[in-house]
DNA sequence: GAATTGTTCTACACTTCATAGAACAAAATT
DNA sequence: AATTTTGTTCTATGAAGTGTAGAACAATTC
């Protein structure tokens, strides 16, 4: 699981480590169940501040992604089934359409936004670079 | 076009109007072609500061959803065909991606995300709140 | 001509981000 | 049993971002 960290980005960079988990979690580099490196080791790996680490994982923690064993360790939540009105469906389904309102606002079609919803689901079930 | 600030929410106000308004283009409240308020007369309305809304234009404009014309106003753009490999393309495709990513880790199926797509599409071409 | 426009500048307070170092108690390893 | 590793918590610092505030400018609009 390879994780590349752009110093220069706006975007900030415990966010950057968060996306591209998630992004491996997706992908299957990571599976259920599976501890993720200690915040000190990933840390050192990835050349960024342990503080930083740890703010990732508790971003995922508080996302339902990972659960945080104290003095242990962090392992990757077994799916839920996401049940509809639950925080995590309404955060998903609000980011959703602020995405979506500015793809229609450019242009975008349907048609368009169906077959690119299909792409990168293709791209994640089974690319796995 | 009704926006509603909340200063407590942690996202940043001046994202707050960006995202506000483009739902409100979305749903047709603002049409291509329509002029956006003044950044005094906004900032007035909405109670925040000038410079605030002004950061929110130049968002939009940097979006291609707005353009600026100086000493004069902002007005919507026409839609364009949103061409792939474009930079608005892209950058629509990674935050999709990013978003869709979160679903299936929280276990989110295809079909689920289908539906959901179509949700969100029929609220925002028929409801307009 | 007067008012309004977006732009630009300085200024201040506050928050966030990232780094750094230290110390702690619990857990894992040896 | 002793050592190492673990996440947590604390202080601290510098940089960047956010929001407000006021002023001034030139161009547009009325």
């Amino acid at each position: 699981m390879i994780i590349q960290i752009e110093p220069q980005s706006d975007v900030a960079i415990y966010k950057q480590i968060t996306n591209q988990l998630i992004e491996g979690i997706a992908r299957g580099h990571l599976r259920h169940g599976d501890s993720l490196p200690s915040v000190r080791a990933f840390a050192a790996d990835l050349g960024v501040n342990m503080h930083t680490v740890n703010k990732s994982y508790h971003e995922l923690e508080k996302r339902g992604i990972i659960k945080i064993v104290p003095k242990s360790g962090a392992v990757i939540e077994a799916q839920t089934k996401l049940l509809q009105g639950s925080p995590h469906a309404e955060r998903i389904q609000h980011e959703l359409k602020t995405v979506i309102a500015e793809a229609l606002v450019l242009g975008m079609k349907t048609e368009q936004l169906e077959q690119e919803l299909a792409m990168i689901m293709e791209d994640l079930k089974h690319n796995k670079q």
